[in-house]
DNA sequence: ACAATTGCTGGTAGCGCTACCATTTTCTAA
DNA sequence: TTAGAAAATGGTAGCGCTACCAGCAATTGT
């Protein structure tokens, strides 16, 4: 039994570091079970007999016992967090989502760890390499771009995947979101059936913002299929009220100018009104303005602002419950991946206005 | 050795469920170490002689070995988690402070665990305790207000603890901020000195922003400092611009009508001057208006506005710096709280010009 | 009445890593 | 040269929890 044992007893301890938590065994002892049916009561207390019940139960509140998550994760290879991976968290295009998406999974139990990529594929596929480490319950993405060595990881993990935010039928995985493609071509539709001609599209000031090229993508497939020239401009500058401006005041120096432009988010596009309203530009008979997001600013703007809105509520709330219907239906296994389309609306107010109908009364 | 063995050895494997991951023993085998060496060339390659460092760094590489955070956490009693709770992500006033924090925590191989409280006491408590279950290795909160239990809870943790956006010399814990009280009294004394005695100050639609109530305390006392009657009263509505708006053509159909509005943040003003300009209401010949926050938007606003802008990014920068500091000097100790004043900055714009020098010419 | 099924409970053995100590090797000083 | 210190390495024993299986009692069918 014992070896040599030269020290007295409670200095000999080897106690390791413990975190003076009340643990689980404790628990078990004060409400005289074993350790298993204790941790089988936090988990289904159905599975364990009144009579148990009642007493774990009250040993929990006694000894104020709280779980340790990292020791469940250990010992259950999974946690109960949800990695959430976006471009950015500063503006507030996905702020929404997020917050729907984090309060629904707090609901039930998930924290939700938030990364920011910055609009970087490398950074995306560095961070989710981190967060992986944590065992998550589930991957939520912003889009389908990836790095390739993120295509592959993205095949091997054993989670459920979610890419919100954008569409793409060819990409076999989750999907919460809209065509972008078809954004941009519907708002340029939009335009030259409002009778606008030199139609000009000014791209994000963030590089890399990949759907927003995707729109202007689909902003040239209208303008070709009416015979139109397009003039795609990149907008410059860190704030994106200030790049709007500035994009706005270069463009309205170019001869022949535009008569209308369509600018990748509704920030843009208030930095553009915002000035024009500074100048005394008449919009839309000068020039008409239509954006992307359906920011809360675009209708009190003067003119309100046409845009372009998806849902950013439902998109949390859907990926919310992708995650949790992935680990209550999880006997049926590997189901084919739910592309979802949320739409979008595009609202025509006053910055798109038909010219002719605007004219001079 | 062997007791009764009955069943083929590799099926007798009553191998336990295994994340398959290459695990640091593999890894140790692999470069012909104990798994100790190994442990201790992840933490500090520098206790590791030359030799060993590379054999264990080949055999990282080869075998793609990726420690497991997880387990590192259950044996080391701690994570590199730094838990961050904010009221509210939607809105864009803390973002900025924490895509810095996030960013420089990320740096230094921190991952931030987000949580929102809605702008609840109790929820930030509730999200607290769920987030310590993760053995954290700091604690990231907004102001210094908080439940009972909460302050309770506090003083047990182990943790550095940092209290962002808010100033209380009287709490005894680490702060990165500004005084609330003064902002609200500096701006509304600035605008006395510009001239305006009819002065409404606007309280967040949000209730429970204890800080723009703080602000509001200053106004007051500016108010009473110069025989002024002080007139708070509250936004209503759940989008910060439609909120501004309202109180805006509530606050001007009163008689006397106010001649100068501070509203609690940016938001709210901007939404009153959109609606002024709409309305051809001049500012600030009929009203004045001013707000807080220095929110991107203010200064693109026709007229511009006159706010009270904290340094966002720097409140999270010195936050980020104190979580680092706390782990590098370590061995010093308890160490007393840092308290530290981010001060703001009042910037005058035309919403707030003097009356008289805007008399029509 | 007895086997077969079900429901509840317990024991054992890790999950992958690191704290703590013990041991070996190398280096330094006398 | 050799004691003594310092550096490098290894062994053991958990961290707190749960997966897996085994046992035992209560229930059911024949």
């Amino acid at each position: 039994m014992s070896q040599k044992d030269p020290v007295p007893a409670e200095s000999l301890t080897r106690r390791r570091r413990s975190s003076g938590r009340v643990t689980l065994n404790e628990v078990a002892k004060a409400a005289q079970v074993s350790p298993i049916t204790a941790s089988r009561y936090l988990r289904d207390p159905e599975q364990v007999s009144e009579t148990l019940r009642t007493r774990i139960s009250k040993a929990i509140s006694e000894l104020g016992y709280v779980p340790n998550k990292i020791a469940q994760g250990l010992a259950s290879a999974r946690s109960p967090i949800v990695v959430a991976i976006v471009p950015s968290i500063a503006h507030s295009i996905f702020a929404e989502t997020l917050h729907v998406l984090s309060c629904r999974l707090q609901q039930h139990g998930y924290q939700m760890l938030l990364g920011n990529s910055d609009y970087s594929l490398e950074q995306e596929e560095q961070l989710c390499r981190t967060f992986l480490d944590w065992s998550p319950a589930a991957l939520i993405l912003t889009g389908h771009h990836h790095t390739a060595p993120m295509e592959k990881l993205l095949q091997q993990v054993s989670l459920p995947v979610i890419e919100i935010w954008d569409l793409n039928p060819e990409v076999k995985r989750n999907q919460v979101g809209f065509s972008h493609f078809q954004a941009g071509f519907d708002m340029t539709s939009h335009l030259i059936k409002q009778g606008y001609q030199r139609i000009a599209y000014i791209n994000n000031n963030i590089i890399n913002d990949l759907r927003g090229m995707v729109r202007g993508q689909g902003y040239e497939a209208a303008m070709h299929e009416h015979g139109l020239a397009p003039l795609s401009v990149p907008a410059t500058g860190s704030v994106a009220l200030d790049a709007g401006r500035d994009a706005f005041l270069h463009l309205m120096s170019l001869s022949p100018r535009p008569d209308a432009l369509y600018f990748a988010n509704d920030n843009l596009a208030a930095g553009a009104i915002l000035e024009a309203m500074r100048q005394g530009l008449r919009i839309p008979q000068d020039v008409a303005i239509a954006g992307f997001g359906g920011f809360p600013i675009a209708d009190k703007l003067l003119p309100s602002l046409t845009t372009l809105s998806p849902n950013h509520q439902r998109i949390g709330e859907i990926a919310a419950d992708m995650v949790l219907s992935y680990y209550t239906h999880e006997k049926s296994g590997q189901q084919p991946p739910k592309i979802i389309d949320v739409g979008y609306e595009l609202i025509e107010r006053e910055s798109t206005a038909s010219p002719v109908q605007n004219a001079p009364i």
